[in-house]
DNA sequence: TTAGGTACTTACCAAAAGGTGCATACTTGT
DNA sequence: ACAAGTATGCACCTTTTGGTAAGTACCTAA
C-alpha cells in the first residue's frame, strides 16, 4: 500500500525510536498522562487537589509521580505560590499544549465508538471467568 | 477556561469512563497496540512474521498476546490460510481503522518533536544515576 | 542430513507499575 | 480542642507486564 516492503516502518528510522508514534508513545507512557494531559488544556492552570477530584481513580501516590515526570519532560510547568496552607498549580507548556491537541482525536474516538468500547469491556470482563 | 467549575471531566460521565479519552486509552494500553494498528493501517494486510520485523523490539509472546487482544477486542481481524507451512494475516476492521486514523496526529507530533523527545529522554538516562 | 522458516505455545522468572496507609506542618472552620 | 483541607513523602506489598528460552509440526533449500 505504500513504501517499498524493505522497511516498513512508519518513518525512515530515528535515534532510538522506530518511529514518531513510537517516540510519542514512549513519552504518554504511565495510566494518567494523557488524562492529566488532556484536562489541563481544557481547564488551564489546575490546582493539585482539583486535579485529583478530575482524574478520580488515581491515588495521590500515582498523581504525583505522573506530574513529575510530565514536569522532568516539559509538558507542564509546576508553581509554587510558597503559601502557608500549600498551594501549587499546574499548567501546560508550549509542548505540552501542542501533545495535547494529538490527544484530541482519541478522546474523540472514544466518544463516537462509546458503544463498541464498552461492549469490548463487558466481553474481556466475561472472559476472565 | 471551558465549563462550569463543578464536572471538570471532558464529557459528561459515562459508562465506566471518565471521558472519551479514557475509554480510548483502556482499548490501547499494551505496549505494541497502538504500534500495531498503526503498521496495519499503513500496509494493510500483513502476515505475522512480516509484522514481527516491523515491529522489532517486541517478543513472539508480546506480539502474539497483543494481537489476540486486538482480535478479541474487533480492531483486527486474524484470517489463517490454513496452509501447510503455517500462513496467516492480519488486517484491520473497520472499528480498527477509525482507530488507527485516531493515532496520525499522535505520530505526527513525535516527527515534529523528534528533537525534543530525543533531549527528554537523554535527560531521564541521565538522571538515573 | 541439517539448518532455517512458518506461526505459534508454554513455563518460568525479573522488573515495573501501582495501591494502601501513615506522616508532615500549618491553617481554617466548628 | 478537634476535624478537615492543603500538597506531598515514604515504606511495604501485590499485581501486572514483559522477557527468555524452550518446544511443536511441518516444509523447503543446501
Amino acid at each position: 500500500m505504500s513504501q517499498d516492503s524493505s522497511t516498513p516502518t512508519c518513518t525512515p528510522t530515528l535515534p532510538g525510536f522506530t518511529c514518531g508514534l513510537d517516540a510519542t508513545l514512549r513519552v504518554i507512557a504511565g495510566k494518567w498522562k494523557p488524562l492529566i494531559l488532556y484536562f489541563l488544556a481544557q481547564d488551564g492552570p489546575t490546582r493539585y487537589g482539583e486535579l485529583r477530584r478530575a482524574v478520580r481513580d488515581a491515588s495521590d501516590k500515582m498523581l504525583i509521580q505522573q506530574l513529575k515526570e510530565l514536569e522532568a519532560d516539559d509538558l507542564i510547568k509546576r508553581t509554587d505560590y510558597k503559601e502557608v496552607p500549600p498551594r501549587v498549580d499546574y499548567s501546560l507548556t508550549p509542548l505540552g499544549h501542542s501533545l495535547a491537541q494529538a490527544l484530541v482525536p482519541l478522546c474523540t474516538w472514544g466518544t463516537e465508538n462509546m458503544a463498541d468500547v464498552t461492549r469490548v469491556f463487558a466481553q474481556r470482563a466475561a472472559a476472565r471467568r
